[in-house]
DNA sequence: TGTAGGCATGTTGAACTTTGCTT
DNA sequence: AAGCAAAGTTCAACATGCCT
C-alpha cells in the first residue's frame, strides 16, 4: 500500500519508531519502523576496528561497524571511528555511559541529539513535510520526503484552539478559530460541558492543540477524574499528550498562525511536540546539528559551559553595529534607506561562517546554506504579502511565515556568538558586525558624494536628507548603494517631518531607536517611545498619538515650532485636566506588564507584581508569563499592595499618578523643542470637597 | 548560566542627607 | 548644641520591552 500523507510525529517504543502521518484524504494513520539508535565512538590506543570486536559481543548492542565521520565542521579530512547500535532506546543512556567510560575509548559523539532528530536526519525528512510512504498493514515499508513546495497554504494539520473557564459546578469551554476569534462555547453544567468538549475533541481529532498549558492540564486531569476518554497525561513537565499531537501555546499560534509554526518546527527539523515552543536560540541549535550529521560531522556531547570571557576580552570585544549618533531634533524631508535583511545577507552573500572566519573562504561555509534557504524563503513570503489583500487568509498565512523565519533570522546572526551555541564563536559574530559597519560606511560616503546629509544611522538603516530630494532621488540613490555594497537596500520610508529624540536622562545626546514623524504619503511611524510600548496605557499611549498628530499636522518646520507645539501641549493639558476630573473610563488607563517570572521570585515589589499576588489571592491563576492588567489607585503607597489594583475591580484611579505620565509621554517627544510640559502644569486649585472625599475613603479603606 | 544581543526607560528600596522638633 | 525621628534625596540594582 502506497500513499502520500503530512508527517506529525515520530516517537519511539523498545527499538521501534512510531510514526504518526495524516493523509490528503485527512485519515491520520500509525505506522512503525524498527530503529535501533545509535552513536560513535573513537578509539583511543587502538584502531577502530580492535574497538568494534571488543563492542561486538555487547548484549545492549544491535550492531557495530566502522565509520569515517568528520571531527568537526571546520575539519574536512576524515577520522576512523565505530558506529555503535543500540539495540533499543531504553538501553540507549546506559550503554552510552558505558562505552563513554571505556579506557579504550577517547570519546563518544552523537550521544545527546534526540532519537527523533537522527531518525529524521538519517532519512532526510522533515517534520510535518510532506512525504511519499510504502506500508504493509501497519508496519512501514519505505518513507520518502517529497520536496517542499513554497505554497502559502498550511498542510492539511487539524488544529483546535480552546480555553477552559470551568466552575464547580457550570463551566464553558470556549473554542477558537484561526484569527484566535471565539468560535463556539461549550455551556452548562461542568460535567456536560466536559463530555460535550471531549466528544468534540475525538470527533475532530486535531493534530495540534492551542491553548494554555494549565487549560490543557485541567483538560487532562478533568477527564481521567471522571472517567471519560483521555488525549493524554500530566506530567511533572506539563501536559502531554497521546497520539502524535503536539501542544502549543495560544500566544504562539496566535503570532504565527499554524503556517508560520509549521514553517519554525519545519527548520528547527524536530516534531512539534518538542519544537512548537522552541525559541530561536534552541531551533537554530538543533538545525545545525541536524545539519552537522548530515556533513558527517561528529558531535560532542555538550560538555559544561563555555569558557566565560576574559577582562580583556570584555574590553577589546566589538560590541554591535555601527551607530551614528542620532542628529536630535525636528528634520523636514528626509527619508530611511534600510538594508533589507542585512546580517543574513552578509553572512549568506560574503559567506561568513564558524569554521571559516580565519580563513580564505574558499568554499560555502557550514550555516551558509540553510540560512540561505531560510533566507529565500522569508524574503518570498514577506514580498508575496504586500500584494495579497490585508485581511485575505493567504496573508495571515504569509505574515506567519515570514515572521517565523524573520526570529530565526535575526537570532542567527545573534547566536553565532552566543555561548550556548556548540558550533559558535565570537569571531563570527565580530566578523559580522565589521562587515555590518563597513558597508553602512561605505553607504554613507556614497551618500555624501551625492549631496545627502545623514542625520542617523544604526545597524542597517541610514537617515537620510537632501534639500529637494524627491521620491525618485532617494530610490537612485538606494539603487546605486545596493549596486555598490552588494546588499539589497531600498527606502523604508519617506518622512515630510521626523523627529530624533535625545535620551531622556542628560546632556541631550541623540538615543538609538526613539523617533517618530510623519510620512509624506500621510500615517505616521513611531519607534521607542511610549505608545509603542505594551504596558504603556491606552489612555497615555492615545494621548501621545495625538500630540504628535497636533505638532506635525503642519505644512512649515516654522509652524510645527509654534503652533504646532501649541496645539500638542494643548493636547495634553486637556488630557490631564480630563484625568483630574475624573472623565477618563478607568479601562483606558489599564496598564499591562507581562510577568517575567513566578511572583515568588521577585526582589522588588513591582506594580504588576504586586497586583499579581493581589490576583492570586482572589483565586485567579498567575504564573511565570501571565499578562498583568492593573490600575495605579494610590502610586505613591509605602504598601506596595495599596499602590496599584487589578483591572476591572473598581473605578478609583490615582489621576496624578496618570498626570505624571501623560507629562512624561509629553516629554519624551517635545524634548527637542526645549519644552517640558511637566513645567506648564500648574494644578488648578481644588474644593475642599475633594479633600473630603479623600479622607472618608482612606477611612473606610 | 540553560540557548540572540543591545539599548532605553521605569521602579524599588537601601543608604544617605536634610529638616524640624525637643530637651 | 546635642539627640532624635521623620522626611526627602540619591543611586545601584532590578525589571520590562522594543528593535534589528
Amino acid at each position: 500500500m502506497g500513499f502520500d500523507g503530512w508527517l506529525l510525529d515520530v516517537r519511539f517504543d523498545g527499538d521501534e519508531a512510531v510514526l504518526w502521518l495524516r493523509t490528503a484524504e485527512g485519515e491520520k494513520v500509525k505506522l512503525r519502523d524498527r530503529y535501533t539508535p545509535d552513536f560513535y565512538a573513537e578509539p583511543l590506543g587502538m584502531t577502530a576496528a580492535q574497538l568494534r570486536d571488543l563492542l561486538e559481543e555487547h548484549d545492549l548492542v544491535a550492531g557495530v561497524s566502522t565509520a569515517r565521520r568528520r571531527s568537526s565542521i571546520r575539519e574536512m579530512a576524515e577520522t576512523e571511528v565505530v558506529n555503535i547500535r543500540v539495540d533499543e532506546v531504553g538501553n540507549y543512556r546506559a550503554l552510552l555511559d558505558e562505552v563513554d567510560r571505556m579506557p579504550c575509548v577517547a570519546a563518544t559523539y552523537d550521544g545527546d541529539l534526540e532519537h527523533e532528530l537522527k531518525y529524521l536526519c538519517d532519512r532526510s525528512l522533515i517534520p510535518l513535510g510532506h512525504v511519499e510512504v510504502e506500508a504493509d498493514g501497519r508496519a512501514l515499508r519505505s518513507i520518502a520526503p517529497i520536496p517542499r513546495t513554497l505554497e502559502v497554504e498550511p498542510p492539511p494539520i487539524r488544529l483546535l484552539a480552546f480555553a477552559l473557564k470551568l466552575g464547580s459546578s457550570r463551566g464553558e469551554i470556549l473554542t477558537f478559530d484561526e484569527n484566535l476569534e471565539q468560535e463556539y462555547a461549550f455551556a452548562g453544567p461542568t460535567r456536560q460541558v466536559l463530555r460535550d468538549f471531549l466528544d468534540h475533541f475525538a470527533d475532530l481529532d486535531p493534530d495540534i492543540v492551542a491553548s494554555r498549558p494549565k487549560d490543557l492540564s485541567d483538560l487532562l486531569t478533568l477527564s481521567r477524574l471522571l472517567g471519560h476518554r483521555r488525549f493524554g497525561r500530566v506530567t511533572r513537565d506539563g501536559p502531554v499528550l497521546y497520539g502524535g499531537r503536539a501542544h502549543v501555546s495560544l500566544s504562539t499560534y496566535g503570532r504565527l498562525s499554524l503556517a508560520g509554526l509549521v514553517e519554525r518546527v519545519q527548520y528547527t527539523r524536530l516534531p512539534a511536540r518538542l519544537s512548537a515552543e522552541w525559541a530561536a536560540g534552541r531551533a537554530i541549535e538543533s538545525r545545525q546539528c541536524y545539519e552537522a550529521r548530515r556533513r558527517g560531522v561528529l558531535l560532542l556531547h555538550r560538555g559544561g559551559f563555555q569558557p566565560v570571557m576574559t577582562m580583556r576580552e570584555l574590553l577589546y570585544r566589538d560590541s554591535g553595529g555601527l551607530i551614528f549618533t542620532p542628529d536630535v531634533g525636528l528634520h523636514e524631508n528626509v527619508a530611511s534607506l534600510d538594508f533589507e535583511s542585512m546580517f543574513p545577507n552578509l553572512i549568506v552573500r560574503r559567506n561568513i561562517s564558524y569554521e571559516n572566519v580565519r580563513d580564505l573562504r574558499d568554499r560555502e561555509g557550514f550555516i551558509v546554506d540553510f540560512t540561505r534557504e531560510t533566507l529565500d524563503r522569508r524574503l518570498y513570503f514577506k514580498h508575496l504579502r504586500y500584494r495579497l489583500p490585508k485581511d485575505s487568509q493567504e496573508w495571515r498565512w504569509c505574515e506567519g511565515r515570514q515572521l517565523a523565519l524573520k526570529e530565526i533570522l535575526f537570532c542567527t546572526y545573534g547566536y553565532s556568538g552566543c555561548w550556548a551555541n556548540r558550533f559558535g564563536n565570537f569571531d563570527t559574530f565580530t566578523e559580522v558586525n565589521r562587515q555590518a559597519r563597513d558597508a553602512l560606511v561605505e553607504s554613507m560616503n556614497l551618500a555624501r558624494s551625492r549631496g545627502f546629509h545623514t542625520l542617523y544611522g544604526n545597524n542597517d538603516s541610514l537617515f537620510l536628507k537632501r534639500p529637494g530630494a524627491t521620491r525618485e532621488g532617494f530610490q537612485d540613490l538606494a539603487a546605486a548603494i545596493s549596486d555598490h555594497v552588494g546588499l539589497p537596500m531600498a527606502v523604508e520610508a519617506r518622512f515630510r517631518f521626523l523627529v530624533l529624540l535625545p535620551q531622556k536622562g542628560e546632556t541631550g545626546i541623540g538615543a538609538v531607536n526613539r523617533y517618530y514623524g510623519r510620512l509624506a504619503d500621510g500615517g505616521h511611524k513611531h519607534r521607542g517611545i511610549e505608545l509603542r510600548r505594551r504596558d504603556t496605557s491606552p489612555f497615555v499611549a492615545r494621548i501621545q498619538e495625538e500630540a504628535i498628530e497636533a505638532l506635525l499636522g503642519c505644512e512649515t518646520p516654522e509652524e510645527v515650532r509654534t503652533e504646532g507645539l501649541s496645539r500638542a501641549l494643548a493636547v495634553l493639558e486637556g488630557a490631564c485636566r480630563r484625568l483630574r476630573d475624573r472623565e477618563v473610563p478607568v479601562e483606558a488607563l489599564k496598564t499591562s506588564t507581562v510577568l517575567r517570572r513566578d511572583p515568588e521570585r521577585y526582589k522588588a515589589r513591582l506594580p504588576h507584581v504586586a497586583a499579581a499576588e493581589a490576583l492570586a489571592l482572589t483565586g485567579t491563576r498567575v504564573v511565570k508569563g501571565s499578562l498583568i492588567d492593573y490600575v495605579y489607585v494610590d502610586a505613591g503607597h509605602g504598601n506596595p499592595f495599596r499602590r496599584v489594583r487589578p483591572a476591572g475591580r473598581g473605578a478609583g484611579y490615582d489621576a496624578e499618578k496618570y498626570v505624571q505620565l501623560v507629562q512624561e509621554a509629553g516629554r519624551s517627544i517635545l524634548m527637542p523643542f526645549g519644552v517640558d510640559p511637566r513645567e506648564a502644569d500648574v494644578p488648578r486649585p481644588r474644593r475642599l470637597e475633594e479633600f473630603l472625599v479623600g479622607v472618608s475613603g482612606s477611612v473606610e479603606g
